[in-house]
DNA sequence: GACGAATTAGACAAGAGTGTCTAAATTTGT
DNA sequence: ACAAATTTAGACACTCTTGTCTAATTCGTC
């Protein structure tokens, strides 16, 4: 079943081993050198490839770039849907869970590679391909960030939290879960998981102190009155 | 008393126009095309000089480069510290004075030119000069993260804050105040000024909604019960 | 007006990178 | 084992860029 997908369009399968070996290759070198500075030796190199065979897959240098951007977009759209698909509906405990849940998003969407690299391929030349990073715009925030705030909808109006506006709630969320992972994400280092998690700890208990119900929740659980302190 | 500073090192003055023309041109250009993508043509074009001016001032590519982020980096912090300067110790009304400090943090040293240059800069060649970034990091965020964090530790001292750790709350400040900016600056793009006092108003809202004090406030002004809605 | 310093345009060599081409070697499916 | 497709190394022309050099020109100062 998994042997034979698509025989006709796909060649053989090598030919698919050495497609993902340029991809990785070429992610890490645009990444780290910009557009400009990258060389298709390099990737060649780093691909464990022939230069030829690049120009055999892709055509030409612009061509290859296009393609990564691409293929990044979408699997890092993948994964933030995967991840907002986890969001706690339903919460046993509010602030552990929203802190796992801004773990979740930090660690599988924007510390990973994937996150990481387009981040910075989106920095670095987005100004110069301004269609195709159009494209991420619309496919990437436009899409997750509404997302989020109709969970955050959804939690106010089951009583768990006291919102009035959930885009802007959304928004502050996500800016609170990574509030100190910024000079990290300046230089292009990744954060450990300890940074991770303080982040997002940190993140949630504000996120909380502001838009956490004071006593009169409609889950009246066993929610100790953390409005002190 | 003007004319003639320092007139054994500086030469002339035509002298310094050229240079400053020059480092404004490198910015712009390093800034769009990256380091590699920039050539030395392109910037001595834009400066409105000769390219052979350019390497009698600086030496090389290299050097030219350095010599910028030194330049934006000295500058961006005296920015910051100059803005710090403006927080409300003594606010008369806390939520506006805030709204107007972040604003200006804004307007001043992330949103202008040098900032977008120098966030840009780092963003892109970080990676490959980590001596004169770690420069920026010790003399930016190193510094001016605990500059405010004093500042609001201070007041909650005076009773207008409800803070436990200064140094998390100012960088909660910080990344509320411009939660709404992240897409945009993403793209290199600069947020019009309605976009800057949304984003700081929404992001002080919260953040008074976390940490501004209920009612037993020091200053029993007219303070509406805001906490309401 | 004259002197010295700085700027300029242009040519230049040297190096690096892109994209093409060829012939040989390898891999793949049958 | 055979045939087709793919990959490979290497050479190649071409372009672009850097950094240097020179001679002429302009600018600021005295």
């Amino acid at each position: 079943m998994k042997l034979n997908v698509s025989p006709d369009t796909i060649p053989p399968r090598g030919h698919e081993a050495k497609r993902v070996s340029i991809m990785d290759a070429a992610g890490k070198v645009f990444c780290r050198e910009s557009f400009a500075g990258a060389n298709i030796d390099m990737i060649a190199a780093e691909a464990g490839v022939s230069r030829q065979t690049i120009y055999n897959h892709h055509g030409d240098k612009e061509n290859l770039f296009v393609a990564i951007v691409r293929d990044l977009t979408e699997r890092c759209n993948a994964g933030i849907f995967a991840t907002i698909s986890t969001f706690p509906d339903q919460p046993k405990d509010l602030e552990a869970d929203l802190i796992a849940f801004a773990v979740r998003m930090n660690r599988n969407c924007v510390c990973n590679r994937d996150g990481k690299f387009l981040r910075k391929l989106i920095q670095t030349e987005g100004e110069r391909y301004p269609e195709l990073f159009a494209e991420w715009r619309e496919q990437g925030p436009g899409q997750t960030w509404p997302a989020i705030a109709a969970r955050f909808a959804r939690l106010a109006h089951a009583g768990f939290l006291d919102i009035e506006d959930p885009d802007v709630a959304a928004r502050q969320f996500l800016a609170l879960a990574n509030a100190e992972l910024q000079t990290t994400f300046m230089l292009g280092g990744t954060p450990d998981d300890d940074e991770v998690l303080q982040s997002a700890t940190h993140g949630v208990r504000t996120f909380l102190r502001a838009f956490g119900k004071r006593q009169s929740a409609a889950d009246a659980q066993e929610h100790s009155p953390l409005t002190g302190a």
